[in-house]
DNA sequence: GCACCTTGCGATAACGTTATCCCGAGAATA
DNA sequence: TATTCTCGGGATAACGTTATCGCAAGGTGC
């Protein structure tokens, strides 16, 4: 099958590279002569190095890195499973920055939202052996990372924490940023504010419902019909809208539990959306352009990426360490919708 | 250095992943017999694939993709270099589907839009010596390609053409994109028209801006004050409005270049942007959502994506086969922002 | 009853690196 | 001059797989 070119020379074969061997022989010197070069240790003198240097860059010479990682044991590279490749995903920018500080390599894979893709990126990556995993979890139950984390591998999470097995988080303080939300909306007037977010089996859906709720007892305000978690569906949105603002004491502000939500929403509302105060959980590019211009929870994507990178290490460097879980703080942006009176 | 745990039984060792001899130490049968087992090769036992099996369980072995794709020869991985990781990006979203259903795994790396970066990004990716390279180019010159291909690596770019070596392309069709657009905004009453996109030196920019001066030309209408291809900063957007809108003989519409300067010229106009009609070049998320909703030229990404994969399947199964460059169609998705009239 | 295949499994050599030895040659010391 | 010490560099053994052999049993042909 395979085509085999015959050569005169110490050339390049077609679909093979050449290895250390072929540059040590073009130089004439010994196969760990070669290796020295590469890696630059200071104990080969200086007329070898540069006919090595020469043979290297005559016969296009790259290391093959997975022989490397090999023999060295470590990979140089971190797997990040993140929900979908496809969105904006500033987090994995951050951590992709991070990493490449770190001189690390990260290894993207897509959950897609599923879990039994989850498992299969996860696990791919393990049988990669990357030096360590990030992870936005899909799943509730990570029972099947238990012995990976046994053998050493290192474990971050980030806005969902990891289920049934220890491992470091980096979550958003998901608490304040629904009571900032709240309050926000009750100093410009309003006291009759309702929330649309995601299903309370996932855990941001959980956490923003609930808090939520306690500023709503807080303050005093009735709950019936002011709090709408579940699937993001047109439908549900639907009908979630219409029993917030339509009913006999209707709601007059409302906040969006994550962008998903946010946009259905808006596409519901179409031109009322003006009429109504929104704060959206999540910023997202554009949101500033809509009309009016969307105020916003945002989450701190730079310091999520780069605290799950600095977890990520800590642990590679100590597995003995204490879990730890780290809170990043959320941020109001006024730009107009939060804004509206009732 | 090394913490070295006393081991009684043959279990787990922190940090030290069982290999398959550990496996066959444990099952009490040769190496290649558990390689066999791994492998699903028929010519093992019943009895002696449950007992390797077992062990593999016990172990909670995974075999090291590494040492299997330096024994095997190749990778299952391939590399795609994209322009950024951190906003939306569907064409990655597709080649990652499309790999997957060829059980190929994709390394994505963003060039952040710097040559320097969309270099090291690639040869990172022949130094993990992965089965193909999709790259989004940044450089115009990709001379630093040449030993790579002429080695045989596959590569095919999108969006741009690769510069200076031979190598499959897939790419939209700006030009019947402009045309399309063009005529559009014609037959709903325009006949002063202007055009603002990306600097002449990147291809779809000078692509985009040729295809406009071609369709001005045929229409009959002045040029001057009506092309404006530069860099995608505020500044320049804000100048190049002023010139085509407020003159004295005033373009009443507006074809935007990509999605940068969509946004810019969006952030720009704010509450004017309901008086001109505003074709854009590219859809994104949300577009619907603004208020005119904007009427684009749509790019099929997820064409783009499989086409790539297929091109680089090709090329790889045929090193021989003549270099293709595939033009995907786009198609104009009137929203409103193109269908007002002057 | 012996040659001849299958079948089932084990020893062993790669794959392309790096790390551990080890040795020869010169410099430094007695 | 003989001896030790450094220093530069070469064999060679891993790393964890898979592929090529080869070798025993056991079944079938004459």
């Amino acid at each position: 099958m395979t085509e085999r070119t015959v050569e005169g020379t110490a050339g390049r074969r077609r679909g093979k590279r050449p290895t250390m061997l072929d540059v040590a022989r073009t130089a004439g010197v010994a196969l760990r002569t070669v290796s020295r070069v590469v890696n630059d240790d200071p104990t080969v003198g200086q007329d070898l190095v540069k006919r090595v240097r020469a043979a290297i860059v005559t016969l296009d010479y790259e290391p093959d890195e997975r022989a490397q990682q090999l023999r060295r044991g470590v990979s140089g590279t971190i797997g990040a499973a993140v929900r979908n490749l496809a969105d904006a995903h500033p987090v994995l920018s951050a951590i992709d920055q991070a990493a490449r500080k770190a001189k690390l390599t990260v290894l993207a894979m897509s959950t897609e939202d599923e879990e039994q893709r989850e498992r299969e990126a996860v696990m791919s990556m393990c049988r990669k052996r990357v030096d360590g995993i990030i992870i936005e979890p899909i799943s509730a139950n990570h029972q099947y990372l238990a012995p990976e984390i046994e053998a050493g591998m290192p474990v971050v999470a980030f806005d969902r924490p990891t289920g049934g097995v220890p491992a470091d988080a980096v979550l958003s303080d998901n608490a304040a940023g629904i009571g900032t939300a709240f309050r926000h909306l009750v100093q410009h007037g309003h006291n009759r504010i309702a929330y649309i977010g995601d299903h309370e089996r996932i855990f941001t859906g959980r956490e923003r419902a609930a808090s939520f709720r306690a500023c709503v007892t807080a303050n005093g305000g009735p709950l019936e019909g002011m709090v709408h978690a579940g699937a993001v569906e047109p439908a549900r949105i639907a009908s979630a809208l219409t029993t917030a603002f339509d009913g006999p004491t209707p709601a007059t502000a409302l906040i969006t539990g994550n962008v998903a939500t946010t946009v259905e929403v808006l596409r519901y509302l179409g031109a009322d959306a003006g009429r109504i105060a929104i704060v959206a959980f999540d910023d997202f590019l554009l949101a500033d352009l809509l009309r009016p211009a969307l105020t916003v929870i945002a989450q701190n994507s730079a310091t999520i990426g780069r605290t799950a990178i600095e977890l990520l290490l800590a642990r590679a460097a100590d597995p003995t360490r204490p879990v730890q879980s780290v809170t990043v703080p959320v941020e109001l942006i006024p730009r107009g919708s939060g804004e509206l009176r009732p």
